[in-house]
This record gives structure tokens, C-alpha cells and sequence, in this order.
RNA sequence: GGAGGGGUACCAAAGCGGUCAAAUGGGGCGGGCUGUAAACCCGUUGACUUCGGUCUUCGAAGGUUCGAAUCCUUCCCCCUCCA
């Protein structure tokens, strides 16, 4: 098998191929380009897309050529594929902000200095904004017919669960088929890769480059990752991991990471850094905090730098382990007047996503520490001979968020 | 076009004149246990508060009433069935 493939397949990347002999042998033989889209609907991607980028990323390591489609186009549309619902359009203009956004995270992880491996960035909204209606429908929707269309799953289940699909979702799938053409024709790309949700899609593109231009082309979709706890991989608490510092900081990141799920640990770190195999195969029975560890470096390495990734893991040692004085806490700066309050309006400064009863909920069930010692009082006062002995302190909201204050 | 059903907090879903800031479950948050894991247990989950209360929420706007998520009117949206 061909050493992408075989390597696509070891690190739990795989998922179904449209004729992985042939597509094994394409990649053996030459140097190929290959896309995969991405949603432009947020202004940046969270780790649910992680899974992708490391494709490409990986098809580069061996020597092809990764294409990035962000969908000014279908984004316009939305994608009906595991949607319960019509999602919201958005305007123009924050689309093309997100796609900015989103370019810079590629940037990053596809950089290269052999300049026939970087990556190409393309839009669809270039060629289907120009797309004549009847012209379109002649020469690409007669290949589809709507009998096929009703089975896919994209289809098929917002049927059955009565939800409504609008006749623009209803043609996303020819627009990505399309799009697949397109890239096939353009930039002689002859492999899409995705998510298995998004099959449907692929198979789609393939068949109709095979009518239209009777070339060979090829799907390749990776499995859903769904973490041992059952969820969807992306979203925390906090919300989605984003892969934009602006959104989530370095060191947040860094604790996705570190706080895997046990039973995770061994298939993230095949999946999501870059020690190979047999690396990771070695590591199997060191100790299970340090493997954590070890993931949360070299992902966020990966992401954000290697002094992030150790400034991260300095702090998280210095927070959780030593139970410190927090001198490499996040510092924050508050004015004399805002120390002067009490402790409720100085977590409300803090953290402005807090709300002042909540603050007071939290002060009840003991998780407000200044300098590690438990604040019981709501009109509790910072006492300013405390911040003149070492020149800060340390306040702690729950065990897991400590900040440095100073003036 | 005709006949019904429905829109409740982050989500799902009860409530159907006062005792409703609204049952219950999920999720979140906090605490306990621990390994910053999992599982489990407990608490909490609209805002503001001088902790006495005050203010804003049940699709939208009006109305009835001492009092409405609950009744009436109009409007908007969703679904099902028939044509």
C-alpha cells in the first residue's frame, strides 16, 4: 500500500475510499493535489476540524499537494449534511472576514519551504457566483436525478424527521459535487477528502467528473471522532475550542489537551501530533499524566509555538502542582479604585462573563480564594498590605481559574 | 384552500387563573472523592440587592382580572392531516 495511505490508516485517519487500490497506486506513481472544504461560518475552526487539517497536513509530509476550499460559495448556502436545522445566512461581508480569519490557521499548519507543497487557497464563491441557472442545470443537473438525491443521508434524514429542507440546502450537494469538478478541471485535483458525513458529497464529485470529463478521481473520508465519553469532539464547556489564540488562549489549549480522557490519550496523539508511530508505540505504558502532558505540548506547539506550548506547561505546574503564590499567573493590572471594592465587583472586573449573583453563588460554595485562603465574605476587602508585601495576589475562581492581580 | 396541533428558561419537556423565577431530565457551574482523567456523591443554575426585597422573563402586541405562562382578541412562526 502506498506510504500515505498506509500512514493515513495507522494514525485512525481512514474511514472509506472510493477505490483505494487505484487511489494507492495514483499516489504511489505522482504527486497529487488534494482538497478539502471547509464551513466558513465561524470566524475561525474549533478542533472539530483538526482531524482535517492533520489530513492534509499529512498528504504534504509525503509529497502531494493540499488545496484549501473555504466556502465563500456554499457557505452562502449551507450545508445540510447532520444539520437538524436550516442554518442562519450570514452576510457577505462576515463571511469574507471569516475566511481571512480562517486562512491564517492553514498558514500555520501547512507551512513548508518547498514551494510545490504549499498550500493552494481557493474559493468557490469565484466560480459559482458565476454560475448561469440554465446553463447549469443543462450541462451538471442532468447528471443528478432526484430519486438518487432523496436517499443520501443529508437528505434522507432531514425527511424523516419531518424537518423542512429548503430547495437551496436541497442543492448543496451538486454545488459541492460541482466545486469537486471544478477543482478537478482548474487545478487537477483528483482527491477529496472529509469527514464521513460528508460521503455523500464526495461520491457525488466523483461520479460527476467521471461523466463530464471522464477523468478518475477519488474520495477519501475519515471516521467522526466521538470521545470515549460519547460526545463530539470540539465543544467543552467553554464552549468550541477554537484554533485562534484571539479565542482561545495558548494555555487553554494547552488544558483541552492535557485534560483528555484517559482512554483517548493513546489515539490523540496518533491522530493529532506529529511523533510517529513507533514513538507513540513505545510510550504506551509511561504514565498516563505524562503522556497527557505530552499531547497538550505537542499540539499546541503545533498551533501556537514551542514557547507557548511551554509557557503553557509552566503554568499549568505552577497552578496545579505547587499550589503556588501564582507568580506566572495570567497578571492582570486593576486600578487602585477597582482594588479598593469589594470582592464581588473585582471577579465582575475580572471576568465580565460572570454575573455579580453568580459571583455571590460561587462565594457560598467556597471556590473564591485570594492567596489560597477561602473568602466567605461577599463585602470582603482586599486588604492592600497584601498586594505591598510581594506585589500581587493571587485570586482563585474555582481550582482550575487563577489570575495574578497587581496595580 | 379546509381541519387540527403547537411555540415555555442553554436544550428537551411539564405547567394551563393565585402557593410559578416556573416541575423533571440533559447540559453548565461550584464543592467532595481523585490523577487537572473517568465513574460516583452533594449543591447550584434570570438579573440586581443595604439579604428585607426589587426588577425582567413563558412567540409578539393589546385586553379581561385584585391577580395571567395559564382566559379573550389580533398578528407572526412551526408541524400534521385532507384537498
Amino acid at each position: 500500500m502506498n506510504n500515505f495511505l498506509k500512514e493515513f490508516k495507522d494514525r485512525g485517519y481512514f474511514y472509506q475510499c472510493t477505490d483505494e487500490n487505484q487511489l494507492s497506486n495514483l499516489l504511489t506513481e505522482k504527486s497529487t493535489n488534494a482538497y478539502i472544504g471547509f464551513d466558513s461560518t465561524a470566524p475561525s475552526l474549533h478542533v472539530g476540524s483538526l482531524l482535517q487539517i492533520m489530513c492534509l497536513r499529512l498528504l504534504q509530509k509525503h509529497g502531494h499537494r493540499p488545496i484549501v476550499l473555504l466556502g465563500g460559495g456554499t457557505t452562502r448556502i449551507g450545508d445540510p449534511s447532520g444539520k437538524e436545522e436550516t442554518r442562519k445566512i450570514l452576510s457577505e461581508k462576515q463571511i469574507e472576514s471569516n475566511i481571512n480569519n480562517i486562512k491564517k490557521i492553514f498558514k500555520i499548519f501547512l507551512k513548508t519551504t518547498n514551494s510545490n507543497l504549499k498550500p493552494i487557497f481557493v474559493n468557490n464563491y469565484k466560480w459559482l457566483s458565476k454560475l448561469n441557472y440554465i446553463n447549469f442545470l443543462r450541462n451538471i443537473g442532468k447528471h443528478f436525478t432526484i430519486n438518487k438525491m432523496l436517499t443520501f443521508d443529508s437528505v434522507k434524514l432531514r425527511l424523516e424527521r419531518e424537518q423542512s429542507l429548503s430547495y437551496m440546502e436541497f442543492n448543496y450537494m451538486i454545488l459541492q459535487a460541482y466545486d469537486f469538478y471544478q477543482l478537478n478541471k482548474s487545478n487537477n485535483c483528483s482527491l477529496q477528502i472529509g469527514g464521513s458525513d460528508q460521503w455523500g458529497n464526495i461520491v457525488n464529485g466523483v461520479e460527476l467528473i467521471k461523466r463530464e470529463s471522464n477523468n478518475k478521481a477519488f474520495g477519501l473520508t475519515t471516521p467522526l471522532i466521538t470521545l470515549a465519553s460519547g460526545v463530539k469532539m470540539g465543544k467543552t464547556e467553554k464552549g468550541a475550542v477554537w484554533l485562534d489564540k484571539n479565542m482561545l488562549t495558548p494555555y487553554d489549549y494547552w488544558q483541552f489537551w492535557r485534560n483528555t480522557d484517559d482512554r483517548d490519550v493513546i489515539k490523540f496523539l496518533k491522530m493529532f501530533t506529529d511523533l510517529s508511530l513507533n514513538e507513540i508505540d513505545n510510550l504506551k505504558d509511561r504514565d498516563i499524566n505524562e503522556l497527557k502532558i505530552l499531547l497538550a505540548n505537542n499540539t499546541t506547539e503545533m498551533l501556537h509555538g514551542k514557547k507557548e506550548a511551554e509557557k503553557s506547561e509552566d503554568l499549568a505546574r505552577n497552578t496545579f502542582k505547587e499550589n503556588s503564590t501564582g507568580e506566572n499567573l495570567p497578571g492582570i493590572k486593576l486600578d487602585d479604585e477597582i482594588l479598593s471594592k469589594n470582592i464581588i465587583e473585582i471577579i465582575s472586573f475580572v471576568n465580565k462573563d460572570i454575573s455579580k449573583s453568580e459571583i455571590r453563588r460561587l462565594i457560598k460554595s467556597k471556590a473564591i480564594k485570594v492567596d489560597n485562603e477561602n473568602i466567605k465574605d461577599e463585602k470582603y476587602v482586599i486588604n492592600p498590605t497584601l498586594l505591598s508585601d510581594k506585589g500581587f495576589i493571587k485570586l482563585s475562581i474555582g481550582k482550575k481559574k487563577h489570575f495574578k492581580i497587581t496595580n
